[in-house]
DNA sequence: GCCTTGGTTCGACATACTTCAATATTGACT
DNA sequence: AGTCAATATTGAAGTATGTCGAACCAAGGC
């Protein structure tokens, strides 16, 4: 287990994908999957601004201000978002590269049973 | 949940992403976040014959064979792959719409990060 | 009909996840 | 310093998830 940080480029199909890299993908397909934080990421995404408060994204749903923050913080450590403190307020914007990152992923698995 | 294959086009940025889409979404991503799941369905897409015989599955991990089993249909009932009974044999394909939708949604994600 | 082999389903248990109320922290403003 | 407003962290409760062994269906071969 040592060199298969090089697949970006045939990330998936080529050879099965290692165990390793399996376990850090899942992680953010983890993250993905819930439908509040699945939410949250589009809510951030659709800002013309790129980037949203906090205290927009608390009152869009209906419940905790802990709970959301959870969220929040477990769609950071996935890599998924960036968190920037502003005064009194923080700012989430998305990260492009790993949205990026797994989308080219899925597409690679549709891909090789699509090749006609 | 009758007509929800339309939002094939503008499936997240465009306006927050619905409750009902939104759960939906994420049941697909809770299935991909799993690391046995992945490699699974890395395995499966990785066949030129486009199945994969579950006999050929089960040994390549550590688990037990209910186990293997109980994932394969958590991803079946997540619609990412089929499954189809030959004799003796039960054999799983890839489903590529749905891979290609759940794909197309981190796209949108992040292209509206990305617009340069 | 009766085994044997390949897979799925069931029941149970340990771990992890979602959520909340309560508390702590951070920064702004007096 | 003292207070207030915005977020984050902690601790706890209920629920869901991953895993296994045992029991159960399906198809072939004797």
């Amino acid at each position: 287990m040592s060199n298969q940080g090089e697949g970006c480029c045939e990330p998936l199909s080529e050879e099965p994908l290692a165990k390793e890299q399996a376990a850090e993908m899942a992680t953010v397909f983890k993250a993905l999957g819930d439908p509040v934080r699945l939410r949250l990421l589009s809510l951030i995404a659709s800002r013309p601004s790129g980037e949203v408060c906090v205290c927009e994204l608390t009152p869009a749903f209906e419940l905790s201000q802990p709970t959301i923050s959870h969220h929040l913080k477990l769609l950071r450590q996935a890599g998924l978002v960036d968190s920037e403190r502003r005064g009194t307020w923080v700012y989430y914007r998305v990260r492009p590269e790993t949205t990026d990152r797994m989308s080219a992923l899925l597409a690679s698995v549709s891909r090789e049973r699509t090749p006609a």
